[in-house]
This record gives structure tokens, C-alpha cells and sequence, in this order.
DNA sequence: ACGATAATGGACAGTGTGTAGATTATCTCT
DNA sequence: AGAGATAATCTACACACTGTCCATTATCGT
């Protein structure tokens, strides 16, 4: 009946971490399809016999390692957000509440796991996890706040929202595919301000006039 | 030496319809992964000896198709975008020219190609593939002009690209999973509106004051 | 209608899968 | 340090999937 809530015995941590590193070496290598169980039980030098005591099969040791670092993604946001804080800050036109670093300090915590999971030998479910996980956050925490303040939008807040975190995904990626030349914060304000002074101011033009324009959406 | 360049005998047309079909149908009820050349065959109808006629494996049955609408994408984006008239239209201001809805346009001549190998079940390297492809769509054809007009740019164009691509990622997906709601042409519209005005500005806010900031990037 | 080509059915060895039982090694706890 | 618990290993098995082959039948293009 131990339900796995104590901390396991060591040679069970050990075995799983190495089952875990040497997945993530071989799906760099091969990508998860082409990886066998035997594979895995090599690289990590363990029985396949053990493999079997601990997951099901491999689907199940690639979607665990995702919960873990996912769960701990999820965490680290929920800390980080207050809503009150955000409220005040957003009323108050302090925009700086949102150079909010968390997200890319996690990812360099989990750097090798984002880079191979995003990757296109990666695995679709993780990067989709991630994104839908972000959108419901920047809906949550952002769009909502901002329409319980009255405001209208002239864009539809859930596509806003995926719009935002895809590009999060993005950014990631070109970070991390470059060798990480930016820090975590510095990347967060560049987002920052991309989202909030849109592309051209981006690229150095003078940010243009937007057209009258009430939202062409939310039919049906 | 037939190098298939010539229209293919009608049973193989069919053949190959056939197993195509068959595998997206299967990848959306079990995920790539899971999927057996015997399932694919069962599915389509045909004898698995005839699979083996068409292609070494299933992989290559995915590539190929993914390769079919991907070079149709680019094909299409090629064809739409004239440098010349592009550069004008930015020098004028006039950005009109960048409600292009051929992208969208395309996903939706293929939809639900796209649906099932941009979702979680899907493929991570058609995702891969097709953003990075309107990354590089992005910085050539807009950061390039722009930086060759002489001015600086404030962020990493190349980060601005990806950021972009994702976004676009990220939107085609909503689009497709709330069951494509709007026309191809406002969602190519509030995509640049997005882009180009910014989070706030889609919110219903104000746009807000840049801070006076120089490129914080491109280190090393 | 004829020659060319595709599709089929069946069989093959090879590889990976998931399970089980008996045995050995290593942990935890006192 | 030692006893009892638990994990890891080894071996073997039945089963499914793979990729290839060949002889035969069906369908195509002209």
C-alpha cells in the first residue's frame, strides 16, 4: 500500500534516473520512435527485467519525466503570480511586474529536457503541454484581469493568448538552439517588450498608427 | 529508370491515397507512435506486401506526405511574396500589404493535415519544420528589408522571427481547434494587427510608452 | 486484346515486447 | 553489524510486428 509518497529507496532512484538520462540521450540521438526498450536498458547498463518493474513501456517513462519537469513548470508560475500585485500593477501602468523571468529560469534548470523535448526529433506532446499550459496562463492572469477592469477587447483574448505562448515556444527554441546567449532576464524583458511594442518598434521603426478598428471576431 | 516524374499508373494514385488517408485517420485515434504498418494496411484496405511496394516504412509514408504539403507551402509563399513590391509598400508605411492570407489560406486547403500533425498526437518535426520555415520566411522577407533601409534594430531579429513563427504556430492551432471560425483573411488581418500594435493594444489598452532601451542582445 | 505493371496471399527469419519465477545484491532500520 | 524487506538480475517464453521474397491474380494504358 505504499502509494510512492515517501521518498523511494535509493536503488530505486537510481535506476530511474538513469533509465531517464539515457532516454533523453537517445532520442537525440534517434528520436523517441526509433528507440527500443533494450536500447534504453543498455544505455543506462540495468536488466530490461527492471525496466518492466518500473514502467509499462517507454511511453510511460517519457510521459512521467514530462510530468515531472511540467509539474514543477506549473508550480514555479503558480508561486510566482499574484494576483493582486498584478491587478494594482496593471492599473497603475507598471509594466515591469512583467519582466517576469521565472518561465526562462526554469528552462535553464531543465535545459538539456527542453532543447531535446522541443526539438523536431522531440516529442509533440510535450511542447503542446507546455503551450496550452501558457496560454491558460497569460488568459488567466492577463487578458481576464484586464477585462474585469472594464476594457474591451479588440482581439480575441484566447487568440491572443496562443499567440503569446507560441511565441514563447519559439523564443525558447532560438534560445536554446543558440547556446543560450542571453540571460534568463534579459530574455524575459526582450519578450516583454516585444508583446507590448509589437514588431516594428522591434525592428527599430516608429511603432505605426493603428487603423480604427473594432474586433472582427468572436462570431458564432 | 521511370522516375516517377511522370504521372503515376492510377492504382498506385489510388494505392497511395489510400495509405496516406488511413495513416492520418490512425494518428489522430492513436498517435504515431502506436501505429502498425498491419494498422495502416487494414485500415486502407490493402494488402501489407503493397505498403512495402510504396515505401520502406511507415516513417517514410509520413515524410513523404509531410514533405508534399510543406513544399506546397513554400511553393505558395514564394509565390506571393515580390521583394520590390514589398519594400515600397514599407517605405511608404503602407502595411496593408501584410494582411497576406496565403498561409492561412493554405492551412486551410489542408486542414486537417495540419490539425492532426500540429496537436499533441501529432509530429513534432512537421511543427519544427513549419516554424522554422516561417521564421526564415520572416527575417528574409521582412527584417532583411527593413535592416537594409539602414535602420537598427532594438531586439535580435532573428529572436523577432522565431517569436513571430511561433506565434503563427501557435494561432493556426487555436484557429483549427475551435473549429475554424473565422475567415482565412481575419485571421491573416488580426495576425498583423497583433504583431504590429501589441499585446495591449489587442487587450483594449493603451499602447504603452517604450522605455528609452538599446538592443539588450546580440553578445558574444 | 495484349503486354506491362500493380496488388495479393502466404511464408520466412529476425527483432522487440511484456510477463513470470527463481536467485542474488543492496538497501533501511534498529 | 545483522535481519528482514525490497530491488535488480537472469533466463525463458509466447506473442506481435517487421521487412523481404515469390508465385499468382487483377488492373492499367494504349
Amino acid at each position: 500500500m505504499n502509494h510512492d509518497d515517501e521518498k523511494p529507496d535509493r536503488r530505486k532512484r537510481r535506476t530511474r534516473a538513469l533509465l531517464r538520462q539515457a532516454l533523453m540521450a537517445l532520442i537525440v540521438e534517434k528520436g523517441f520512435d526509433a528507440i527500443s526498450v533494450q536500447d534504453i536498458t543498455d544505455r543506462a547498463d540495468v536488466s530490461r527485467a527492471t525496466f518492466y518493474l518500473h514502467y509499462a513501456d517507454k511511453e510511460e517513462l517519457l510521459t512521467r519525466s514530462m510530468r515531472e519537469v511540467y509539474d514543477e513548470l506549473v508550480e514555479t508560475a503558480e508561486k510566482q503570480l499574484d494576483d493582486e500585485v498584478f491587478a494594482a500593477a496593471l492599473l497603475h501602468g507598471d509594466h515591469s511586474t512583467f519582466y517576469d523571468a521565472t518561465d526562462f529560469q526554469h528552462v535553464v534548470e531543465h535545459e538539456e529536457f527542453y532543447r531535446v523535448l522541443l526539438s523536431e526529433k522531440g516529442v509533440a506532446a510535450f511542447t503542446v503541454m507546455v503551450r496550452d499550459y501558457l496560454a491558460k496562463l497569460v488568459q488567466e492572469q492577463v487578458c481576464l484581469p484586464v477585462s474585469a477592469g472594464g476594457t474591451a477587447a479588440r482581439l480575441p483574448p484566447e487568440m491572443v493568448a496562443h499567440a503569446v505562448a507560441g511565441a514563447e515556444i519559439g523564443v525558447i527554441s532560438w534560445w536554446l538552439n543558440q547556446g543560450r546567449h542571453h540571460t534568463p532576464e534579459d530574455m524575459a524583458k526582450m519578450f516583454y517588450q516585444l508583446n507590448a511594442f509589437g514588431f516594428w518598434w522591434a525592428m527599430g521603426l516608429d511603432i505605426p498608427a493603428p487603423t480604427a478598428n473594432p474586433d472582427p471576431g468572436a462570431p458564432g
